[in-house]
DNA sequence: CTTGTTGCAAACGGTTTGCATGGTG
DNA sequence: CACCATGCAAACCGTTTGCAACAAG
């Protein structure tokens, strides 16, 4: 099992959930992406690969518990949902390229920008927590 | 009548759409705002001081043939509402701060961002066409 | 007159919630 | 056995759309 997962399970169990075969089911599909995934995503991928499958109410709700323990990071790229992924640690940030026609996520880092985003959170009035970067555009085979 | 309300109202002349009283009461709204209002904002200050006000369904429609223009930005911030600000090209980009509890939004700018961004728009396999940075914290008033 | 625009209300789609049932510690 | 988590379905809320009445060119 992964890293994530298994850090993500001890901190939930740390802040005094109960623990669950449905979320477990949760962190282990969130554990095996490397890209941020939509609700209905996670709850189709529960129902193809193991049952019990979570209600989407269930997974809704994991993926709030997560989130709020900055175990998950949620962001809104358009498109009327939201996306969903693992926050880990020992890799470095990244951000995101969508494509406005297929809605298609590509992942993207650079130190450049990420040391840009610092320097303006520290000096902002705000108590800055999160950012997202997002590249709006067309991927290569939408824009063929 | 400020520039850019101009310069909008002209574009959609020649973009071929017909004049009307509603669209131009939601481009003279949006030309007076210095920050992005969502359509509920819109809608809401529209019916304060003009009529005739434009129906919800106006409104979005305006919105949705000005951000085909790129006369005004769409940008998500969360929160479950899209937001809207005019696009003025003699300006700098800015981007937003977002307070995550009571939802106030903060512009700022940076050049070194800016032109992290522009670097990794241009190496990047996508047609970049737009791009947002959204900060997530707790604004001032809200973090006391 | 022809054709785009409006308003209304209903439809939509993602997300949240009330409540009875079931599982965990 | 106390309580949290689940599932279902209904509620929610921002946004979109079908359609008949209306207005611009």
């Amino acid at each position: 099992m992964s890293d994530w997962a298994t850090h993500a399970k001890t901190a939930m169990r740390e802040a005094g959930l109960r623990h669950s075969a449905q979320r477990d089911a949760v962190v282990e599909l969130l554990a095996r992406q490397t890209c941020a995934l939509s609700a209905q995503q996670i709850d189709d991928g529960l129902r193809r690969r193991r049952r019990p499958a979570a209600s989407r109410a269930t997974v809704y709700r994991a993926l709030e518990q997560l989130a709020a323990l900055r175990l998950v990071q949620r962001l809104d790229v358009g498109l009327g949902e939201a996306r969903y992924e693992p926050v880990r640690p020992d890799r470095d940030h990244h951000h995101h390229l969508v494509c406005d026609e297929c809605g298609q996520l590509t992942p993207f880092e650079d130190a450049a920008l990420e040391q840009a985003i610092d320097r303006v959170s520290r000096s902002a009035s705000f108590s800055v927590q999160e950012h997202d970067v997002v590249l709006h555009g067309l991927c290569d085979s939408c824009s063929a």
